[in-house]
Parts: structure tokens; sequence; C-alpha cells
DNA sequence: CGATTATTGTTTAATATCAAACTATTTAAT
DNA sequence: ATTAAATAGTTTGATATTAAACAATAATCG
């Protein structure tokens, strides 16, 4: 036999596993998350309340889709729950007829504050696990990758 | 200011950090993949062909289940989908009236060859751009937060 | 034995997402 | 100016997934 082409090639063999474990670590760790958040909140609208916090104060619709790699109708529903919930406001953008000026309301900055807490347990479980060293280590290549696969998404 | 506990406290910020950058390679690479792939062939389905090549020639559905960290339902849909496409076969377990015996088939197994050399100008583009002792680096730590995350899912 | 409990797999309802079509608006080109 | 092209946001249909309820079978325990 021994075709080493196809199958068990070292490095395509490699980069598979990295991200095969970066799926599953993924999963299991949303699916935490998410049982740890408040509010029914999911893992998307909290990124974008944290969005808010991180980057800047106000964005529109599409910003914030391309800022988290999901289709404009899946940042739709995103921001519609968020804004149901009255964590944001939508308004219409007065300079353009066609776009909206989405921003954080203060019971969205104060549900954000609420989740992030709720979630410091299991946050303080894996940093009891894991050294701080060690993440500064894995952050860079991921960051890397991310930036990579971003760009190449043509 | 400075409450320096809930917002920006150091490692609690740098984990949190982690878990975004995973989740967002997690989404590009998957549906990157998920656009290679042949057959109408998802992710998971390509996932379990593999498993049968990498783990063991046969398995319940449950196994499988536990395997790939899905629940029950989700993988009775997947694997409804492999047997439409003959990929695998599903049989009673002639030893348990309960269980179900999940083999791949020849078709099963020529489709995930066909799979692996779809995805392998992708994995090429990606290791041409990071160095195969990155990965092999990264890789250690990715799987005991893997392993982590399984033993903690009480 | 007989009754309770556990386990296997399916089904149902809800949801997040994607891709693609669509509307409305703005910008560019001729 | 008109017409064509690009852009912002929504909607629609499909799908993978979860959680929970369910049916059928097996195991346990009195």
């Amino acid at each position: 036999m021994s075709h080493r082409k196809s199958d068990s090639g070292a490095p395509e063999a490699l980069a598979f596993e990295f991200f095969n474990e970066v799926g599953i670590i993924s999963q299991l760790s949303s699916t935490r998350m998410q049982r740890a958040l408040p509010h029914g909140m999911t893992q998307s609208q909290f990124s974008v309340l944290n969005w808010f916090v991180r980057v800047d104060t106000q964005a529109s619709p599409t910003r914030l889709a391309n800022a988290f790699q999901v289709t404009k109708g899946a940042m739709t529903n995103t921001l519609g729950k968020l804004e149901e919930k009255g964590f944001i406001s939508i308004e219409p953008d007065p300079t353009s007829g066609r776009s909206k000026i989405v921003t954080m309301t203060s019971a969205g900055a104060r549900a954000r504050k609420a989740a992030l807490g709720a979630l410091t347990a299991d946050l303080e479980q894996f940093l009891g696990a894991f050294s701080v060293s060690d993440l500064r280590t894995a952050l860079p290549f991921l960051k890397e990758v991310r930036a990579f696969l971003d760009a190449a998404r043509e």
C-alpha cells in the first residue's frame, strides 16, 4: 500500500487535526458559555455588546456583520433580539437613508456586566487549570490563523 | 475609575480572548471546509467517516454522539444523511434489541478519500502560510484545553 | 419473577445561521 | 439627467443543532 499522499501525509494531517481541535473546543466552550449567560442571551448577542465596549460606541449593522464574519441576515436577527430586550438602540442614519446606527443602551451595558460576572466562575475554573503564560503563548498564533482565514475568505 | 475586577482584569480577559479567537477560527474554517466538500457533505458527516478510519470500524450511534459531543438527535440526523448517500450502513445489533451498529461502506470510504482530496488545496494554502512546527507547538495546548472542557462537561 | 430504573434511538419544537432573492437608496457613468 | 451599478438592510427557505419528550428494550433489585 502506502500511497502516503492522500491519507496520513504528515503536514495536512497536522493541519486537519488543528482545525478539528479548534472546532471541538469552540463547540464545547460555546454550549458552556450559553448555559452561563443570563437573560437568555446568546453568545452572538453577548459578543455584540462586548464589541461596543472594546471597539466603538456605535456602528452600522453591516460593520458589525463584517466584524463577526456573519451574514447580514444573521446580524439582522441578532440585533433584533438585542433591541427587543432593550440592550441596544437602532436608529436611522440621518446622513444616509439606507443606513442605520446601532448603539448600546445603559441597560445593555448593565446586562453585559451581569453576563461577564456570570462567566467569571467558569473562567476562573479554566484559569485554575491553565497558566496565563500558556494563554499568552497560544494567542498570537491563533490570531495569525484568524487573520489568515479572514483574508483568504476572498 | 479602575475597578479592575469585572472588566479588563487581565487573566479573565485573556481567557475570554482565547475562546473568542477559537470561536472565530472555527466558524471561518467550517464554512470554508463546507464549501470544499463534495457530495453536499457536511463537516459532521465527513467527521463521522474519518472516525471510522481513525478509531474503529464500527460503532453505535450513541458512541458516535459521545465521540463528537453532539446530542443523540443530531447524530440520528447526521447518520440518516450518510445512509441516504450510501456511505454508511446501519443495522440492528443482534445482541441488543435497542442498539444499532453503524459501519462505513466502501462507497463511504471512496467518498471520504474524495473529500480529503478536495480539502488538500485549502490545506496546502494554509500550510504555505504557517509552518509545521507552529502547528506542532500549538496542538498540545489545544488538546489539553479540549480534554479539560470535555472532562468539565459534568 | 415483577416492578422500577436506566439506556438506546427517534421525534418534535425552537433557534441560529447561511445563501440567495428582494427593496430601497446611493453612487457612478455615459 | 438618465441609466446603470453598487450598497444597506430585510426576508425567505433550508439546514444543523439543541433540549426535551417519547417508545422500546435491557438491567437491576426487591
